[in-house]
DNA sequence: TAATCAATTGTAATCGATTGCATATTAATC
DNA sequence: GATTAATATGCAATCGATTACAATTGATTA
């Protein structure tokens, strides 16, 4: 277990100054053309490798971002992820991962510990919805030192930049796709409407609604978690109404799966009874044997790495004006059978 | 933005050392209560924050961790990926994510890169059955400074500790399920075997034939890539054969699914005709509509919590005698509609 | 009263690399 | 041949924390 070697070893072995070899190696002009090339040729030999930490602490750069999200194991949290990593690997970042579980507490812990071990950046999807009320983030916020990159679950913050999907776009276009197979009481299992991304997809639903000619009705619209039980949940509690709905935009995947297990459990049929469009193209709704699920496709791998760009750009810019980007990406309806009753026009 | 403050900020402003204060905020008992306390308030007043970097360079632990990987936008990654976060993150570490694609190049390279930014460990799941030929490998294998722990997809080398499911048990098992089920004529798809993973579900399989008086009949073992369309293909083959397999054990769910489509289409049932079992439990295998997905379950959580534990070990060892633990999980034959003709015994 | 000891705190080196400011050497110029 | 300029290298500080090894202080003891 032999120490590795540092351009001290090199340099003494030289007759050098740590000095010049540390200007050889970084190709410094100043440097003799021989001396340069014996200090490489030594360095290759003595299998010299850089220090990183040294280096960042001399620099105040550590080369690591941190991302946080909810969770990991879900398809478009780990594609957003890869799309990070794939992006930051090649710049020489390395990606630290953390999790909140959506809890507020540890939202703000891992803020903390991510700050503290010098990260030169944070992309999150946030698990608070009162993030400004978190002391960890408002820190971070102030002190203006770590760039910050919302992705997906944004919170509207002067001076942040943020990556997004148009969920107001794919509400609207969800529900008119529902309306266009002829769908005339469309029900909405939302979510915490706190959230932007949910209160989008919940306002373009309504606009849709509005712009033809269809009025708007509460009790159609059902605040259901993100998983196959709150919307088998959900499903239930429409289908017992006296007039039950004849299609359900959920802004979720899973609920939507849920849905669909509990209406065919009740006997109806989909899409000729009930129509479902679901949210966020998990694998599984492509894969269903009878009924591939409608949905809309969020990108997540381009999500990730526009993340990654606008956040390379951040601490590219050394000027004194920050630039804050909104990036906003199209989503994009994948019609399947779910919802479709007939071709459309 | 100010800067962060220092121990040598603290000591000033209390006409001290910076030795002092690190003393002190060290708990070392050579410092006097009152300067302790004294130290501890006018750092909490400043907002003192340990810098880890230097803490780093100094001690030669960064408190990071590399996890490396095929790709982590699959379910059984991103499980174990979470597994392993869960148990780290509560000791003060921190994990870097790297993906390989499956490519022996990159995995070389983030090997040398995870090495180079100093990780205290590094716990993978290789890419490369001939990892031995792989320089910066052996580098690390050699210098044994760094802690490795393979989990899943490892490599039989002595003195490196690695966490697996017992790959033979599971395809004996599924194997064993399926002539339990009165199927006489098993296929395999199969997968590169230079992986011990794939090489193991292999043998069970043979394995459980054998026990049970079954000739072994190489045309029935297709090596299969673990994605759909393959599967797919692979089924193709089989269902072109003079006397077709009356069961398919796959070694992947995707595969599994592909099989199940292409067998569908030419108008065969399942389990009637064909029972299939997959491997992973993937989230789909419980979502499908009509044939719910036999399957095993390789407990990733559980996999990930227990890798970290055992480099946790391996950290904490300071002895001379390396501990080498070579972990074997038990995985669960889950069974469903896929396969399932009639109640077991 | 001088010697001894314990309790605190300070000094300075260390981890490894970078960099502004000398300095030394050589070459070019008048 | 003396002066200037250019080139190459060394010196030493810095990043922030830790830690052997002094050094100081006051108290205790012979």
């Amino acid at each position: 277990m032999k120490k590795k070697t540092t351009i001290y070893d090199i340099a003494a072995k030289l007759g050098l100054t740590a000095a010049t070899v540390s200007r050889a190696l970084n190709n410094n002009p100043k440097i003799s053309i021989n001396t340069r090339k014996l200090v490489l040729e030594t360095a290759l030999e003595m299998n010299y490798e850089q220090n990183k930490l040294a280096l960042a602490l001399k620099s105040g750069k550590s080369y690591n971002v941190g991302v946080i999200v909810p969770r990991i194991d879900s398809n478009f949290f780990s594609s957003v992820i890869r799309g990070i990593e794939e992006e930051l690997y090649p710049k020489g970042y390395h990606v630290i991962i953390c999790q909140t579980h959506n809890q507020e507490n540890i939202e703000n812990e891992k803020i903390n510990s991510l700050v503290n071990v010098q990260v030169d950046g944070i992309l999150m999807s946030i698990s608070n919805a009162n993030l400004e009320e978190n002391k960890g983030f408002n820190k971070l916020l102030k002190n203006k030192k770590t760039p910050l990159v919302f992705f997906d679950r944004k919170k509207d913050i002067k001076g942040i930049s943020s990556v997004t999907i148009n969920d107001f776009k794919g509400g609207y276009e969800a529900t008119k796709h529902l309306l266009d197979q002829g769908c005339k009481r469309i029900a909405h299992l939302s979510n915490d409407r706190n959230f932007e991304i949910f209160r989008n997809r919940y306002l373009g639903y309504k606009q849709a609604l509005s712009d033809n000619g269809i009025d708007f009705d509460e009790s159609l619209v059902i605040e259901t978690q993100s998983n196959v039980l709150d919307g088998r949940r959900a499903a239930r509690l429409l289908l017992d109404m006296e007039t039950p709905p004849d299609a359900i935009f959920s802004s979720s995947d899973f609920a939507a799966l849920g849905a669909i297990q509990e209406i065919k459990e009740s006997g109806l049929n989909i899409p000729e009874d009930i129509c479902v469009v679901g949210f966020s193209n998990e694998p599984f709704t492509r894969f269903m044997e009878l009924t591939t699920i409608t949905t809309v496709d969020q990108f997540p791998l381009e999500m990730g790495r526009t993340a990654a760009q606008v956040f390379l750009e951040e601490v590219s810019n050394t000027g004194d004006i920050k630039i804050t980007k909104n990036v906003v990406l199209t989503p994009q309806l994948i019609i399947r059978k779910s919802s479709l009753k007939h071709k459309e026009g």
